[in-house]
RNA sequence: AGGGGUAUAGCUCAGCUGGUAGAGCAGCGGUCUCCAAAACCGCGUGCCGAGGGUUCAAAUCCUUCUGCCCCUG
């Protein structure tokens, strides 16, 4: 079967994805699935960056807003969800630019991962979670251990979250989570992708773009939309979002309103770092400084030579 | 001006009676197969304010200077 072909735009925030996801897919008639963990709610716009109307520049942009908060989600409606989207722009005759920062949904998408398919267990979950807290993570590792040595090995006792959820793919599937790594590999993707990765060759250049980014999110009302987070009676994902929790300690009266926007801006510095960790390991990455081009337009003419150069019929 | 205190990592500080320094935060690097903007792991990055002295040996003791803080004027 012959393979979709698939335009990526990755890295860290701040880097114009945004920008250029929509400049490609207007110049090679395409439609933009966003790769994103945050964009996905409703009524989060201001702090997660969310591209409005101008900045679609008439592109159809998928998986965007379509959620409310309270909503539970997981990569794994995630990529199905997504990889649906990209057969349907497909059977449009267009080209399907993925555009996002969330590195576990890109990888997840394009290598094209087969979850278990009756997923979770809140309430396994749960008790395990209570064992560790009474026990510590020993217990967990040891049952772990029992099924699945492998990944008993592979992961860091202190990450209870993952000692968790590897019991519970077990527990729930009956297939051991290295087991189930590999299985999921054994089908290849049926994407042709091309993956432009966005950074900076200065760190600092890409802390200013941070933080010029957070002062802009301020001016737009990122304050009120992020005490209508804290209002929120279960906003379940969206309270971990970068923009909005560092805000609570002010509106609880713990902290000054400078130290939270200060707040902010390290963290998403710290979220820039963790993108690149995640981006930088993929070696099929096409890497495009920002700092390098003089300009917007210098950069997305690399940008169409490096799509050109995959000689796709578009 | 006099008296007292303080000066150690980017920041806040620890370092008892002398054996050339260590925590937290920040920073840097990394992991990732169903909450991932999450969770987790690793790394100390230093003319110990400057000069002089005592000593085998000084961040540590003595002394001078400088900066900052407090008190009295």
């Amino acid at each position: 079967m012959e393979k979709i072909p698939v335009a990526a735009v990755v890295g860290p925030t701040a880097t114009g994805k945004t920008r250029l996801a929509a400049a490609v897919s207007l110049r090679f008639g395409g439609e933009v699935v966003s790769a994103d963990s945050m964009q996905i709610y409703r009524g989060l716009d201001i702090g997660t960056a969310k591209p409005g109307a101008e900045e679609r520049r008439g592109v159809p942009h998928h998986l965007i807003g379509f959620l409310d908060p309270s909503e539970p989600f997981s990569v794994a409606d995630y990529v199905d969800r997504a990889s649906r989207c990209i057969r349907e722009i497909r059977a449009r005759g267009k080209l399907p630019v993925v555009a996002g920062g969330t590195g576990l949904y890109v990888r997840s998408l394009l290598s094209n991962v087969r979850f278990v398919p009756q997923g979770r267990d809140d309430a396994l979950r749960a008790r395990l979670r209570k064992k560790a807290e009474a026990g510590g993570p020993g217990p967990l590792v040891e049952e772990l251990r029992s099924f699945d040595p492998e990944s008993a090995e592979r992961i860091h006792p202190n990450n209870v979250g993952r000692l968790i959820r590897a019991i519970e793919i077990y527990r729930v599937s009956g297939v051991t989570m290295t087991e189930q790594k590999k299985r999921s590999k054994e089908i290849p993707p049926p994407y042709d992708a091309l993956v432009i990765g966005l950074a900076y060759r200065d760190r600092a250049g890409l802390y200013e773009a941070i933080g010029r980014r957070v002062d802009g999110m301020m001016r737009a009302g990122l304050l009120e939309e992020a005490e209508r987070v804290y209002r929120m009676p279960s906003p379940s994902t969206a309270a971990q979002a970068i923009g909005y929790k560092e805000f609570f300690p002010y509106f609880r009266g713990e902290c000054s309103l400078e130290d939270a926007v200060e707040s902010v801006k390290r963290e998403s510095r710290r979220y820039a770092k963790r993108q690149l960790t995640w981006f930088r390991r993929g070696e099929t990455v096409r890497w495009l400084f920002v700092d390098d081009f003089p300009d917007f337009p210098a950069l997305f003419f690399r940008a169409c030579e490096f799509i050109q150069g995959k000689g796709w019929k578009l």
